[in-house]
DNA sequence: TACCTGAAGTGATGGCGATCACTCAGCCGT
DNA sequence: ACGGCTGAGTGATCGCCATCACTTCAGGTA
């Protein structure tokens, strides 16, 4: 259990698991198969049964759900840290979802009897993946709740915008993001066509509410954006 | 550890806790605060700090999202058994959404401190917990699914209907159905307004899809009905 | 009985966004 | 430099559904 010099020579990803102690993070590490993926891997797929979780230790997962007519909505975007089918992993059930790399990635697999029994060994183990789960559950809240609660297309583009502005401290203070998504993406992820996205983004270049130089938007005018949020 | 005769005079309500081992949902009951409340009682409110857990020991709530604009979004019903707020708890955010009691219900409380004492001795009971969100969770991920890609709002309702249907046995075998939520309700449900559910009904009726006897809803037509999803 | 309140039907209207059908701009590989 | 391909911009059309404004109905109360 204490951790030794000989377990620390171990490269330094275990340092992304969680915010586990470091002995617990090897624990998981030695029962975790790590690989890495080209973009556009499939993780697992909505609906196929369950097999374990993944921990996303290098680049980007889209998780998505698909609707029988090949409709796509994206749940979320999983980086560094995250898991994915952790839910299913639990209860058993098949996935929920889809996760598919959208980069060149490193993901770490852990099967489920793995998982319940390491959870059942570390007690911290139990709890931290519990809080994983409750995470998800409340943004899964959140985004249904403002999917479904403001029906105009630009509300949602908006709260789109300001959410990536706030997830990193670099992008609040000079409002300017790296756009790594595609409008059709983008769409997928608020629920409308990417032609909507077009002509929002268009709108709001004339608006002055936005600017574009390449791949890097530029949000000029938050606070007008914001006040189309709850408009 | 060990479940002796005394333990088993209480009231037997403690078998309506999971389906954990009696021992264990006697820890839980010795911890928990068991109320009644009213129709129309607000336990926790969207955005509010977070206390503990709720579990339904009679009746039903109400669980929804709110917008801004006043707009709401039923998330789903709580009945016998369910837990409320376990996310919120566990994760120590505020709760996600609201929760109203339906009917006249008996509810039992739980501290957040006991709640995660009572995960930390038992393992049972921290696995039972974590299974609670895993199936809210996996509950979430369809319902958004479901909501958001299907833009006709009669296979949205079509697709209520048929699940009300499946929930319980009897329903299955005769189709007949007790109304107990209003058309403003069912609205808040699927993410349409009322006139449109009033309309809906209406089409089905037409359609002979379905029949209503006063509160009572017969599906006529499950096959017609089923045709709907995914048309 | 007459009243009142909350739920449920229903018509008319208008807007938003999906969809179709293009054109246009990069970017790649050969 | 040339096709080919994927993403992006834009116009035209049209259907669904939110909204407003009523009426109707049922249940409970004075």
């Amino acid at each position: 259990m204490a951790t030794n010099v000989v377990d620390r020579l171990h490269k330094d990803l275990d340092k992304t698991i969680g915010n586990l102690p470091p002995a617990i993070a090897e624990a998981v590490e030695q029962a975790a198969l790590t690989t890495t993926y080209p973009t556009g891997a499939v993780l697992f797929a909505e609906a196929q049964i369950q097999r374990g979780v993944f921990i996303v230790r290098r680049g980007r997962v889209k998780l998505s759900v698909c609707g029988s007519d090949g409709k796509t909505l994206i749940l979320r975007m999983v980086e560094l840290g995250g898991m994915l089918g952790v839910a299913s992993a639990i209860s058993g059930r098949p996935y929920e979802a889809t996760a598919e790399t959208q980069e060149p990635s490193e993901i770490s697999f852990l099967r489920q009897n793995d998982l319940l029994r390491l959870m059942r060994q570390h007690g911290e183990i139990a709890l931290w993946v519990t809080q994983q789960v409750s995470r998800d559950y409340s943004w899964t809240c959140r985004e249904i709740r403002d999917l479904m609660l403001s029906d105009s297309a630009s509300e949602k583009l908006a709260r789109l915008l300001v959410g990536w502005l706030d997830n990193n401290a670099e992008s609040r203070q000079t409002g300017h993001l790296k756009m790594a998504l595609t409008h059709e993406e983008i769409g997928q992820m608020i629920g409308t066509s990417r032609e909507t996205v077009s002509r929002l983004f268009a709108g709001f270049k004339k608006q002055n509410l936005i600017q574009q130089n390449g791949a890097t938007l530029v949000i000029s005018n938050r606070v007008a954006l914001e006040s189309l949020i709850t408009a």
